[in-house]
DNA sequence: CGATGTGTTGATGTGCGTCAATAGAAGTGG
DNA sequence: CCACTTCTATTGACGCACATCAACACATCG
């Protein structure tokens, strides 16, 4: 437990708070295990609580009243979520489910809020983090409008790379339905947009390694309109 | 001038600061004017300012490198925009245009840091008000990816409309090619649904007048998942 | 080693975008 | 105030990107 609150600690997010406020913030908090596809909030669900990562890897997904699912976020450890719905009523806007054991961290919103009155450098540093996350969401609404299928699996791919080199291997360490319901593409259309990248020689896949020869050519495919149908 | 400055003073993020914290945070705000379709800043332009609308009506939105565009949100008088900007390196995320004559506030974020460093109740406002951005943007991409266009019409309508009524009339404000837009359809596909929606009774259009008969029948249609083709 | 679930690939369907023609509204200038 | 231009909106014909439906390969696990 004391490690685990060591690497809140860690978090960005809470990174200059004088140690009597993490000391306050984290005095309730409390340590949770999730099996994986074990389900942590619902939609409409009371929020009295936000949540940090130690281990493992969340998805927040909406569902359509027809039960079809997309996956807003996926998150790994490290990271944490929630936070924003403190300030909205409390109800959490998405569902929770973890996509592997999970080890989170429950922290209170009443704890992070007596928190943020207090320290300004601490709101200035949340407003920052979710006006990121506005941004993302503005990004992926773009996406979705403006650009296609493989454009998106495309930016996806070279958004998961590390920003120098020329040639990356990634690794996709969820499901790969789950990555496509996050780029909003039917599991067949990621697969069948991977099988083209691979044809035309930009990738190589093995399971969920895959490899980018030449990110700026990859690059240069999405900024082609190229739709994904192979001929 | 002062009488601009009044409606700024009862903007909802506004509300609840002291009289010299206003005072601190307008010292510098400055009224501009833009004739229809001026452009205020592009996307990528170094944000040193905020704006609350006056009067009049801005576009956000985003342009593909094909120069397609996707309206990001629809701004009315007595909101504010760019403020979310302030917190993110200073990089408008977006474009913003004037729909028609505008007259807008333009506050220096320096002012605008400075009073929520000070003021904690702002300051929680503040995420408050980014949350329900979040959340709204959290909307948008669930019914770009889980609803058909015409679900998103007809969801579109019924926004519109106030609550309690069975009955309502509405007003388009601006062009409905900007609305299309904001939905995520093309011009065509939106006229198309309107007359479909028309076809079954459940509205009627002149010109950007709609007039909704019956909302509950009008929702009992979207959530029916719809097409809006006609049979 | 059968059972269950994920991923791939093929055949087919369709929602909506594209292209095009026209009607109507709004703005411009003499 | 009326011709003329320009732009938005509507409607039709057509095409395509992607979803859907279906069969199969493959991995994981009890």
């Amino acid at each position: 437990m004391d490690q685990d609150l060591d690497r809140v600690r860690k978090a960005p997010l809470f990174s200059g708070l004088f140690p009597e406020e993490l000391e306050r913030l984290l005095a309730h908090a409390r340590r949770r295990s999730l099996k994986a596809y074990e389900t942590l909030f619902s939609e409409g669900d009371k929020a009295a609580a936000f949540y940090f990562i130690v281990e493992g890897s969340v998805r927040l997904y909406r569902l359509s009243p027809q039960g079809d699912e997309k996956v807003i976020e996926i998150l790994m450890a490290g990271q944490t979520f929630g936070e924003a719905v403190v300030f909205l009523g409390g109800h959490y806007p998405v569902y929770a489910a973890a996509l592997a054991d999970t080890v989170l961290i429950e922290i209170p919103t009443n704890d992070f809020v007596r928190v943020l009155k207090e320290n300004s450098g601490m709101a200035l540093r949340m407003l920052a983090a979710l006006s990121m996350r506005l941004h993302q969401l503005i990004n992926d609404v773009q996406a979705l409008t403006l650009e296609t299928a493989g454009q998106r699996v495309a930016g996806y791919l070279l958004a998961q790379c590390p920003e120098g080199a020329a040639a990356a291997d990634i690794h996709i360490q969820v499901h790969k339905n789950i990555v496509a319901s996050r780029l909003g593409v039917k599991p067949e259309t990621f697969s069948r947009v991977l099988a083209t990248l691979r044809e035309q020689g930009l990738i190589t896949v093995a399971g969920n390694d895959i490899h980018i020869a030449d990110r700026a050519r990859l690059a240069r495919w999405r900024d082609e309109a190229y739709a994904g149908g192979r001929s």
